[in-house]
DNA sequence: CGATAATGTAAGCAGAGACTTGCGCAAGTG
DNA sequence: CACTTGCGCAAGTCTCTGCTTACATTATCG
């Protein structure tokens, strides 16, 4: 989990996946729509890879990438798990501090 | 929305998010519950504040920090917004996909 | 088989960042 | 007013990481 919070921790790497959301790409092609080199991209992708965030499929000589919803599924519950109580309390805390307050008012 | 994806890869500093989720907590209290010095905290500290994802009070000489939610949400609205369309796109194409072959095995 | 294309791997470098030590500052307390 | 408490700020160190250059690997094509 820490490995996919870091990978998109990189705005680099988001970019990426927003490439390969809709549509399975070379890495050659991922590589053009960047001002690095195509090594650095490669580089991301194995960072993307193994996070679990892209799946990787020979073809050739070529490598196709694509977005793997389970790695934002996944990533989504651990967050939703790490304040969504919070958050619900905090609603049911400031109804019982609305509450209080209309009552020092009186 | 960058500072708040960083401050949030951090392991210490979710650490120190869930300290001061459901308390504010002071700076030096949160620091206790570390093997690193104050100082340390304190940066993280000023990183977390800095990517409004906790506030801060002061009280005398004590700084009083507590989780802000409306960071938490922000947060969750942009991911959200970054891949749940696509969630909801292949959950489509896999139920297209699932027709496709069921076609292909008559 | 030799040449080429598509891509990953390795090593090195420069910048970022997490941590420590040392210091400064504001707010009590005697 | 001196002293203490609770902190943040600043500078230096060390590790991590994103990038480049250089090389290796694998598959295809003539």
């Amino acid at each position: 989990m820490q490995a996919v919070i870091e990978a998109i921790a990189e705005p680099r790497r988001r970019e990426i996946l927003q490439l390969v959301r809709d549509e399975e790409m070379t890495a050659g092609r991922i590589a053009a729509h960047f001002d690095v080199t195509r090594q650095a991209i490669s580089q991301h992708l194995r960072v993307l890879h193994g996070a679990r965030l892209v799946s990787e499929r020979r073809d050739g000589t070529r490598r196709l990438y694509r977005v793997r919803p389970e790695g934002l599924i996944e990533l989504r519950a651990f967050l939703d798990d790490f304040w969504s109580n919070r958050l619900e309390k905090l609603k049911r805390e400031a109804e019982a501090d609305e509450k209080s307050r209309a009552a020092n008012r009186r």
